[in-house]
RNA sequence: GGGGGCGUAGUUCAGCACGGUUAGAACGUUGGCCUGUCACGCCAAAGGUCGCGGGUUCAAGUCCCGUCGUCCCCGCCA
């Protein structure tokens, strides 16, 4: 019998740690099988815990029942290093052996609706549909892949509690059960069974809250909140996602920055990835201007040119339009024979028009593409030598024009990144993006007519730039004297103008947090409210008792809010935030390890008062 | 709401353009052999309503229509 007197939970000694100060002493081991090699007399067994692999190794003395893979064994065994000939280098215990004296199987496996020690050389390949691993997800997360993935994110938010904590916030837990929004993305709803007919809602995220945990003199809060929106999934999104929520008073823009900056910094240290604080900050209009995008991708960063459009393209095809011909010249771009092939059809499959330069062996260069017959070379070859300094053999220059110009041109860039032709500056690119809008125009059509509506680019409580706090004034007294100047383009420009004190954090592309300075004055809160459509009545009902609250001494104050899921992923190297998440939702919202949603009882909706009609 | 990809053994895939043997492979599973393997090896076997429904055809995994599931994208996500 295996003794369990002295033995504690602190005593465990885990598969994938055993080392040299184990060796010739006893040790109790637990774990799942692994992998088994039964040579007749011999049994070789890998041992797997969230650790790591112990090959433990029995003789046929033992007398075990058979073995099935993912068995959950106990094992007392004696520690012994290996001799030179049976190491096994790719395996961090690989110098060690565990011999087994007793062998207990605690439980017993079925056969696997799929491998999960397939972690090994080429097997590796092997995929398993996403489908599967989630309605195993518990088999899936026993993959030490997986587990380091959960690891990860543990430490991260364990990082993240610690430096917190260091910079004097409180972390503050805010209701699940909210009031319902109607700004913004969809709500779920919770019907309320002790005032039938009323819901509350599940939070988008704790903003109110925060705010009114400002104005309760906290100060500095966090939360590593759970936010909940009724919107479509994509690889980077689900319906409920986790955000570091943060909210300060008695600062600046600056202030967020610089704590973000070194929250960031310490967190990814402490995870032992480098990174470079402060990060660059770029204007809302030069990104959009330069990138065509709010969160631009500068590991990766090539600027688009506009052609001279005295350089003749004697193309005779209605979509083009020289004077919407533009260029993106990639420096130092040298392309394989096989590279060259495959993005030539890449680029005849898109019909998208191109010239490119290649240098020969010779270092002669020369022109090709679907444009070449259509341009004087020589022209060309001058002009591009003019216009950029660094011109030589080794670049290629892709000309291409339609209405879509930048999308294409970032179809290339794109195609060039994921075939790994463009290598990124740095692997982690941080970059602020500020000065965002305040406002946006939004067209709608309701029957053949284009309604304009102004809504808030970032939420309703975001601040004016103080630069532009007049503007605001002059379009709010413009809209009064008459809301139909909202069809009058030059007033469009005008109300898109004003800045906000609202930025993001972008990394390598991805918008990872979103935060901005509130507004605190009550008057100019009710203009914002006007606005964008929202009359007195109504935000009294919606927000009444945040503007309530500011009646009574308001700190200014302003947060951010950094989506967890997205930065894990983006750290790990994975497009999908499924893969940092334990048990994610399907693109049609569905658990697939529980199948909720799910029907219920009748019972249970009479309770609430709520009867089911057909919907199409 | 829209566009696209995928769905064949437990798993990963081949077969489908151009319809025509008994639908194959690898891994896994089951049984057997093996005392130094480590992606062990060897021998043998079982395992399929080709997602589901309908249509075309003498004949459908293969062609057509619909539907369901899943993945990617647009819309949407203050």
């Amino acid at each position: 019998m295996i003794n369990q007197i002295d033995y504690t939970y602190k005593d465990r000694v885990w598969c994938g740690k055993i080392n040299e100060k184990y060796v010739n002493k006893e040790v109790k081991i637990y774990g799942w099988v692994h992998r088994f090699r039964d040579m007749g007399g011999i049994l070789f067994v890998d041992l797997r815990d969230r650790t790591g692999i112990v090959q433990v190794v029995m003789s046929s003395e033992l007398k075990i029942n058979k073995l099935s893979l993912e068995d959950v064994l106990e094992v007392v065994g004696i520690v012994k290093e290996r001799p030179i000939e049976n190491i096994n280098p790719n395996i961090a215990t690989g110098n060690f052996e565990v011999i087994a004296k007793e062998i207990k199987i605690l439980s017993k496996s079925e056969a696997l609706p799929f491998m999960i020690n397939e972690d090994y050389k080429d097997i590796r390949d092997l995929k398993i549909d996403e489908a599967t691993r989630l309605k195993y997800r518990y088999l899936d997360l026993r993959r030490l892949q997986m587990f380091k993935n959960m690891y990860f994110r543990h430490k991260i938010i364990k990082y993240i509690r610690d430096f917190m904590d260091n910079e004097d916030f409180l972390e503050i837990e805010t209701p699940l059960l909210a009031k319902p929004t109607p700004e913004g993305a969809r709500d779920f709803l919770v019907p309320s069974r002790l005032q039938p007919g009323k819901f509350y809602a599940l939070p988008q995220s704790p903003q109110l809250f925060k705010q009114i945990l400002m104005v309760a003199g906290i100060d500095r809060y966090f939360q590593i909140a759970k936010c909940l929106r009724d919107e479509d999934l994509r690889a980077d999104r689900q319906p409920e996602f986790t955000q570091v929520d943060i909210e300060m008073s008695f600062i600046s823009k600056k202030d967020i920055f610089l704590l973000i900056e070194n929250l960031l910094d310490y967190v990814l240290n402490n995870l032992g990835i480098e990174i470079s604080i402060p990060f660059e900050v770029i204007d809302y209009n030069y990104a959009i201007k330069h990138f065509n995008s709010d969160k631009p991708d500068l590991r990766f960063n090539y600027p688009v040119k506009k052609w001279n459009n005295s350089i003749k393209i004697n193309l005779n095809d209605e979509d083009f339009d020289i004077n919407q011909a533009y260029y993106i010249f990639f420096k130092n771009l040298v392309l394989t024979r096989k590279e060259l092939d495959k993005l030539n059809e890449f680029l005849r499959q898109n019909n998208l028009k191109f010239l490119y330069l290649i240098s020969s062996n010779s270092g002669e260069s020369f022109f090709k593409g679907s444009l070449v017959k259509f341009v004087d070379i020589n022209e060309v070859d001058n002009y591009l030598r003019n216009e950029n300094q660094f011109y030589n053999g080794d670049y290629i220059v892709f000309v291409i024009s339609s209405k879509n110009y930048l999308n294409e041109l970032i179809l290339i860039k794109n195609y060039l990144i994921e075939n790994k032709v463009l290598k990124p500056v740095k692997d982690f690119y941080f970059l602020w993006v500020d000065n965002f809008p305040l406002f946006k125009v939004e067209e709608e059509k309701v029957g053949n007519k284009l309604i304009r509506k102004i809504s808030p680019e970032h939420h309703p409580f975001t601040n004016v730039l103080e630069e532009d706090k007049d503007k605001v004034y002059m379009i709010y007294e413009k809209l009064k004297k008459n809301p139909n100047i909202i069809y009058d383009d030059e007033f469009v420009k005008e109300v898109l103008s004003i800045r906000s004190l609202a930025y993001d954090l972008v990394l390598n592309g991805v918008e990872i947090a979103s935060g901005s300075i509130r507004i605190t004055d009550i008057k100019f809160q009710k203009i914002i409210f006007e606005i964008i459509g929202i009359n007195e009545e109504d935000a009294n009902r919606k927000f009444g008792f945040l503007l309530e609250a500011f009646k009574y001494g308001v700190p200014p104050h302003g947060g951010i809010a950094l989506g967890i899921d997205r930065i894990i992923a983006l750290l790990l190297g994975y497009n999908s935030i499924r893969e940092v998440i334990a048990f994610p939702k399907t693109q049609s919202g569905t658990c697939l390890l529980t199948k909720a949603p799910s029907e219920v009882d009748l019972s249970q909706l009479k309770e609430l008062g709520i009867k089911l009609m057909e919907v199409n």
